[in-house]
RNA sequence: GGUGGAGUGGCCGAGAGGCGAGGCAACGGCCUGCAAAGCCGUCUACACGGGUUCAAAUCCCGUCUCCACCUCCA
């Protein structure tokens, strides 16, 4: 089976075939640390986690993943000074935010997070190569910029097919000592209202990286000078990719092979952003729904298609959820024994194989999940336990894939501090009220039973019957009132 | 102005010339003391107007609507 990519460079599909047999190198452009990340920041992170997961478990490639943080810009410079901190203090602030939230997410760690400010070496020794083969030069008005010469660059805007001619006129109107008014900083000069901690000494004076410079940069010095995937937003490919890309291949390096960008999250069809203050911070959505219900919300669409964003949406999320804990409890319920290795192991569905392979086909690879909880559901009712056992591993292999498995760990060891004693507590009382219903209904009492399971209902206790006894849960949340 | 994406049943959301993805919701049935969960079934959709074809949601032409980028926004 092949993999297929939707290459944003050449849109169309195209086999994916790496640099190295057997492992694959992917940079995605990360955060920019200036603020507290919602979910719309996160969804690039999640899309290429789902990624990364099926190139190591559908295809056994051996992935380096390199997720930038760009400590250091304009507005993380001017957010700072305006909250009256260290910009840097600013910055890490943020990029720990990031990462907690990305736990809270489930989203693996990168193979390396390399930030924008630890390699102004190696974007130095970019900038000496691109003025040495005439691409880039200082700033005439000796400000310390360095831009990059867009004219002398004909591949200048194949990435997104872009003339220059057709481009407006850049609209930064801070022209300084550009050659042309389209042309990019590389480097930004050192200002006398920035910190002096800002600025980094260069052949070319002080002063600090421009943003697309550092993932040329950064993807050069750890994944090589050819690469194989290159994602990130699709509000990126322009200019930033696009620049990425000019300043690589203008140095004559190879960079990126493949161009994968994801979608928006949106709120009332419009992107999430913080500028129109429709903000939904993890930390704060995950305060009402479980973190693997976002996490589901976030993978279960195809990452080049937008996301609307609606209350109802995660209720959604929470029900299909629900379905997938629901079987694998009930499977568990009926002798089915999953070890780790054996998930690890199993073959998948063909359907499910075929859809990731068709670009990350989630939506294909979810149906086929589903297919198999309800064929594992019938098992279960036919007391098929060797079946119940090999659709279990395949829903709970398949669902690891997608992040949204609800027997990793992951999801079952994450409770806030006390909650493990309040949950003892709430247990011992509910198991005697269960007990004391299971005697009623012995005693076919069934208006005192009704009672009980009503009063434990009204208390978010959701009490359901069994052939192997009753079953108590905690009523789940991610309804419509959140 | 340039570039790219999108309009699918009550809702979400795949598919991409014939063969009803899947989820949610609703309704009916089975099961259950009653429920819940589960299973079975029902609701036969593809923005609009033309065209090609034995056959179009899918191809072609035109139209409308929405979104994004061209501003250091994932």
């Amino acid at each position: 089976m092949t993999l297929q990519i939707f290459d944003t460079a050449t849109r169309e599909l195209r086999d994916f075939e790496p640099v190295n047999p057997g492992k694959v190198g992917i940079y995605i452009c990360g955060l920019t640390t200036q603020g507290s990340p919602h979910i719309g920041h996160l969804r690039f992170a999640v899309a290429f986690d789902v990624l990364r997961n099926w190139l190591t478990r559908g295809h056994g490639y051996d992935v380096t993943l390199v997720r930038n943080v760009t400590d250091i810009d304009d507005k993380i410079l001017r957010k700072s000074a305006e909250a009256g901190e260290p910009w840097f203090a600013w910055s890490y602030l943020h990029e720990r935010e990031t990462s907690d939230a990305l736990d809270t997410l489930g989203v693996k760690r990168p193979t390396y997070e390399p930030r924008a400010t630890g390699h102004v070496t190696d974007m130095v020794e970019l900038m000496e190569m691109l003025i040495e083969r005439g691409h880039a030069y200082p700033a005439s008005d000796g400000s310390g910029d360095v831009y990059f010469d867009v004219k002398s660059f004909p591949e200048y805007g194949s990435l997104t097919r872009q003339n220059l001619d057709d481009m407006e006129a850049a609209g930064d109107a801070d022209p300084r000592g550009k050659n042309d008014p389209r042309d990019f900083a590389l480097w930004k000069g050192r200002k006398d209202d920035e910190p002096a901690s800002a600025n980094w000494p260069t052949p070319w004076g002080e002063g600090r990286p421009g943003w697309h410079l550092e993932c040329s940069a950064m993807a050069r010095r750890w994944l090589g000078d050819t690469f194989d995937i290159h994602g990130g937003g699709i509000d990126l490919r322009f200019p930033h990719h696009e620049n990425e890309q000019a300043q690589s291949h203008a140095a004559g390096l190879g960079f990126a092979r493949y161009w994968m960008h994801n979608g928006w999250v949106t709120l009332s069809g419009e992107k999430m952003s913080k500028s129109l203050g429709n903000t939904l911070a993890v930390n704060e959505l995950t305060k009402t729904v479980r973190p693997i219900v976002v996490r589901y919300y976030l993978s279960a669409v195809h990452y080049r298609s937008t996301i609307e964003y609606t209350p109802d949406s995660l209720a959604e999320a929470a029900a299909a959820v629900e379905r997938i804990e629901g079987f694998l409890r009930r499977a568990l319920g009926a002798d089915a024994v999953l070890t780790s290795d054996d998930v690890a192991g199993v073959a998948l569905p063909r359907a499910f194989v075929e859809a990731m392979d068709d670009d990350i086909n989630v939506s294909g690879a979810l149906a086929a999940c589903f297919d198999a909880i309800r064929e594992g559901n019938t098992a279960i009712d036919e007391a098929d336990v060797e079946r119940v056992e090999k659709l279990a591993m395949q829903v709970a292999a398949m669902t690891d894939v997608l992040g949204v498995n609800p027997l990793d760990p992951q999801w079952l060891g994450r409770s806030a501090g006390g909650q493990d004693e309040a949950m003892e507590a709430l247990g011992a009382l509910v198991e005697a009220l269960v007990e004391q219903r299971k005697a009623a209904r012995a005693a076919k009492n069934f208006e005192a039973a009704d009672t009980i399971r009503d009063q434990l209902a009204d208390a978010g206790v959701v009490v359901e019957d069994t052939p192997d006894g009753a079953r108590w849960s905690l009523a789940r949340q991610g309804g419509k009132d959140n």
